[in-house]
DNA sequence: TCTTTGAATTGATGATCGTCAAATATGATG
DNA sequence: CATCATATTTGACGATCATCAATTCAAAGA
C-alpha cells in the first residue's frame, strides 16, 4: 500500500517534483497508494470521474479511446510516466480508458492534494505546467502522424523512433504485441502484416518480435522522418519528464 | 502597437490572467504588441523557435502541419484564444504553423516575461497549467475523432457541433471556406463535397456556405455524437477559456 | 508430446479515400 | 457588366484501407 524508500526516490525524482518542497512533496505523497496491477487490467475507463493522478513506475500501460464500439490506441506509456494528468489538474472526466499491458507497478496520488499543491507552490505548478506542455506537444506529433502520413510511412518512423531509443543497434525488439502496435499506429492488425510486408523490400526483415532495419538509408528515405513529427530521443540512464524529452536535442537533461 | 483600454479588459479577462495579481499581470503585458494582420498571414512557421504567446482577439486563425509537401489543419481558432502556449511553456520550436483566415487583431506577450511570471506567480502557474489542459484535452478529442469516425461521421458531427455553438437554429452558416473545413476534417475538398453529397439523405440541405439540419434525429443516427469526443457546448456572453470549455457541462462558468 | 488457445499472417473482396481532369459556381476587380 | 481568379462540384479511376474467412504459427498447459 505504501511507498519503499526506492520508490519514494523515484518518484521524486520525476520532473513533476523537480524543484518543489519537502513539503509540497509530502503533502502531495501522503495519502498515496501503490499498486501492483496484473496485465490486462483496466485502471480507468473513460468518462469515469478521475479522483488520482497515475504514475507508472514499472510495467507498460495502455491509454485507448472508444467510439461506436470502436477502439484506438492513443498512446503506449512506460515508466516513468505521469498519466490522465489533464483530467486531474481541471478535475474532470477520462477522456481515455487506461490498461495495463504487463503487470505494472502504479502510484496513484490524491487529484486534490495535487491540486491543492498546485495553487500554493509556484515550483510544483510551474513543473505541472511544463508536464502538461509536454504532453501537449506529444499529441500535436501524434496527431500529424495520423492525419499526414499513410500507414506503411508511420510504421517505417515507428520502427525507426524505436531503434533509436533502444539504443540503435541493427536488431530490436518490438516492446509489444503487433495487435497493439496496429491499433497504436491507426490501423487494423492485418493492414500491419501487409505494412511489414511492404517494408521488407525497403531492408526491414521481422522474425517475430525481432525486427532488423538493414538498410537504413533507403528506409529513412521512405519514412522521411522530421523532427516535428518524430521524437528521436536515445535513451538516457536518468528517468525523465514528457517536457525533457520535448527539449531534447536543444536543451537535453 | 500598444492596447486600446477596451482591449486590455478583454485580456483581463481571459481565464489565464483569471486572479493573477496586478502586478503580474502588467510585468506581462508591458512588452505587449498589439497588431491587426490581414487574412493570410504566416504568423509563425513550424520548426521557428517562439517568441510570444499569441492571443486572438479578433478574427480567425488556423493551425496547421506539414510533412512531405502535405498540409493539414490541426485546429481553427475564435476569439479569445490563446495559441502555441506549450512551445512558449517549455521555450521550444513550434511544432505547427499558425497563419490568420480573416483579418485578425492579435496579442503578442512575450514569453520570456511568461515563463517568468508562471514561477513567481502561484495563480498565474496554476491557470497556466488550467490552459494547457484544456488545450490538451481539445487534442485528445480531435485525434480520437480522426481515428475512430469515417470522413462522413466526422462532418456530421462537426456540423452538429456547429449548430449548437451558434446557438442552435436549424440554419447557420459555416465560419469558413470548405476547402479549410476539408482539411479539418482530415479530407480533400473533394471528398468533403462528396460527404455533404451523402448527408443529403440524412435532411442535410447545403446552399453555399449556408447549412440546415431538417431532420436533427436523423443526423444524430449518423454521427453518434459522443461527450468523451465532441464539446457541445452552447455560446456564452462571457469570452471563455480552453479550461471552461473543458469543464462543461460540470461545472459551469 | 499432444492439445489448446490466441496471435499473426495471407487471400479475396468491398468500402473508403485520394488524385486527376473537367465543368460549374462564386466573388473580386476593372 | 464583363473578366478573371479561385472555390466548389462532379466524374472516373486507382490507391489505400477494412472486413471476413481461412490458415499458419507460437506459447502455455495437460
Amino acid at each position: 500500500m505504501s511507498m519503499r524508500v526506492v520508490d519514494v526516490e523515484r518518484v521524486k525524482g520525476l520532473a513533476l517534483f523537480s524543484g518543489v518542497s519537502d513539503e509540497t512533496f509530502r503533502a502531495v505523497t501522503a495519502g498515496a497508494f501503490l499498486q501492483k496491477f496484473p496485465a490486462g487490467t483496466t485502471l480507468l475507463h473513460e468518462g469515469d470521474p478521475v479522483d488520482f493522478l497515475y504514475v507508472l513506475l514499472d510495467g507498460l500501460v495502455e491509454l485507448e479511446g472508444t467510439w461506436n464500439d470502436k477502439e484506438t490506441t492513443l498512446a503506449v506509456l512506460r515508466p516513468v510516466s505521469t498519466f490522465i494528468f489533464a483530467a486531474v489538474a481541471l478535475d474532470a472526466d477520462a477522456l481515455m480508458s487506461a490498461r495495463t499491458v504487463e503487470r505494472s507497478d502504479i502510484l496513484m496520488l490524491s487529484g486534490e492534494a495535487l491540486r491543492r499543491a498546485m495553487r500554493t507552490d509556484p515550483c510544483f505548478s510551474y513543473a505541472a505546467t511544463l508536464e502538461l506542455a509536454g504532453c501537449y506537444r506529444g499529441l500535436v506529433r501524434s496527431l500529424k502522424n495520423q492525419k499526414l502520413r499513410g500507414g506503411a510511412e508511420r510504421l517505417a518512423n515507428y520502427l525507426i523512433t524505436q531503434k533509436v531509443r533502444q539504443g540503435g543497434a541493427e536488431t530490436f525488439t518490438l516492446p509489444h504485441e503487433k495487435r497493439l502496435l496496429a491499433s497504436l499506429l491507426g490501423m487494423t492488425p492485418e493492414n500491419l502484416s501487409r505494412a511489414f510486408a511492404t517494408l521488407t523490400g525497403y531492408g526491414v526483415v521481422v522474425n517475430g518480435p525481432e525486427v532488423t532495419i538493414a538498410r537504413p538509408v533507403v528506409l529513412e528515405r521512405l519514412a522521411k522522418p522530421d523532427p516535428l513529427i518524430d521524437n528521436h530521443q536515445p535513451p538516457s540512464a536518468a528517468p525523465i519528464g514528457k517536457a525533457e524529452r520535448e527539449l531534447w536535442p536543444a536543451r537535453a537533461s
